[in-house]
DNA sequence: GTCTATATTTAGATAGAC
DNA sequence: GTCTATCTAAATATAGAC
């Protein structure tokens, strides 16, 4: 780690203020209804300014999935450093962490059909640094908890890969969010269950409680 | 059904050509990035004609989803009518065409966070009365299959709505499509089968076939 | 490096002739 | 109803003073 300078040390503050707004503004409204000036505005700095740190809005949004892909690899530390941890219960807190940083509105929201966006996120190469470090991460768990028989056997590991990833930006926990009938916490349970064990559940557990949503709906938006 | 005269059928004939263009176009580069005169230009007419059937482009829009729609209840007034289907695989037919809809580009992608859209849907008449049809019909289906056991207890109804809504605009089916490496068939397959039972599969299953991934990818691309 | 003010571009929407 | 040509608004990006 080099040292820093005041003068760089308050850059870099500025720097990390500007990726958390763009970071909240990508959750709240996407890439293409976020404009420069409302992260500027956010930030309480000049646009200008922006673009002394930025140089194009493609690179904001590419610097805000390099933070959040920094805080999953934090998270997948963790879970490598505690050894009592399955593979397929590390996958599952992967995922859980994934969605709960959507249902807190700190997941940025990208179009996958922009194709300038998608060059700007593949020329940073801290982006993708991460990216692929992260992806070796799980790579690895899947490849274990697929020996382990874990996993679904007739399911590449590509398959298992991307439907991980996709759990950052299911509609579904959106959607449910937004009804504001249920509490976080039980969103996040479902969104998890439902990508592990399918629409369907575990046939071979018994019949769940009788009243299995008992405590999981808000105070006073109870349906009739 | 009113007798409609020549003009009526022209008129009605390229407005069937529009929204069949808008539909291509929003699934192939969603709602932000799609222009007006790209629609104009693939329909072969000035855009200020498209203007006298749809005064924005949010009701071309609502107009390509309600299109969808009418597809998506067509094809369960056929499951309905056959009485020697489960209803737990009238649902699965019904996300598997959603899937096999969207991998062959003609499903709408339509950006969940932009309210001057929603209000435009909402406001669509034809949409909104065929939204909840389709919501109703899959509705009694899931409670059915829930009854029967075939669907997970602890999972509310509308959960298992919206997860099926959900299958219609799958990034990893998008993904998987993009890498090239497998047949349109098996992706498909994979994205149902995730759908209803998850990552983990049914632990009551005993092992998968040796080489389940045979004849699965596309020639010419296998790996090494 | 930060600001105010401005340039440029793009795309949604419309006027008016036919 | 359809077209060409145009208007307008918004948003990315930049110039130039401090």
């Amino acid at each position: 780690m080099k040292k820093l300078t005041l003068a760089e040390k308050v850059y870099q503050v500025r720097e990390d203020a500007i990726v958390a707004a763009v970071n909240r503004l990508l959750a709240e409204k996407g890439f293409d209804l976020m404009t420069v000036d409302a992260v500027a505005a956010e930030v309480g700095i000049g646009k200008a300014s922006l673009y002394k740190h930025f140089s194009s809005k493609e690179d904001l949004a590419s610097a805000a999935m390099a933070f959040v892909l920094q805080g999953a690899l934090t998270h997948a530390a963790e879970l490598a450093a505690d050894p009592s941890i399955e593979d397929i219960d590390r996958l599952r807190s992967l995922a859980r962490w994934a969605v709960q940083r959507q249902i807190s509105g700190e997941m940025p929201a990208l179009p996958a059909q922009n194709p300038s966006l998608r060059e700007a996120m593949t020329r940073d190469k801290v982006y993708m640094d991460r990216l692929m470090q992260l992806s070796d991460q799980l790579g690895q768990w899947i490849e274990s908890a697929l020996a382990a028989g874990a996993l679904e056997r007739s399911l590449p590991p590509e398959v298992t890969l991307y439907s991980l990833f996709a759990k950052g930006c299911d509609p579904v926990v959106s959607i449910l969010k937004a009804m504001g009938t249920y509490t976080d916490e039980q969103i996040v349970d479902w969104a998890v269950q439902t990508c592990f064990t399918g629409l369907c559940g575990s046939p071979a557990r018994d019949a769940a409680p009788p009243q299995a949503d008992a405590g999981t709906r808000k105070a006073g938006k109870r349906s009739p």
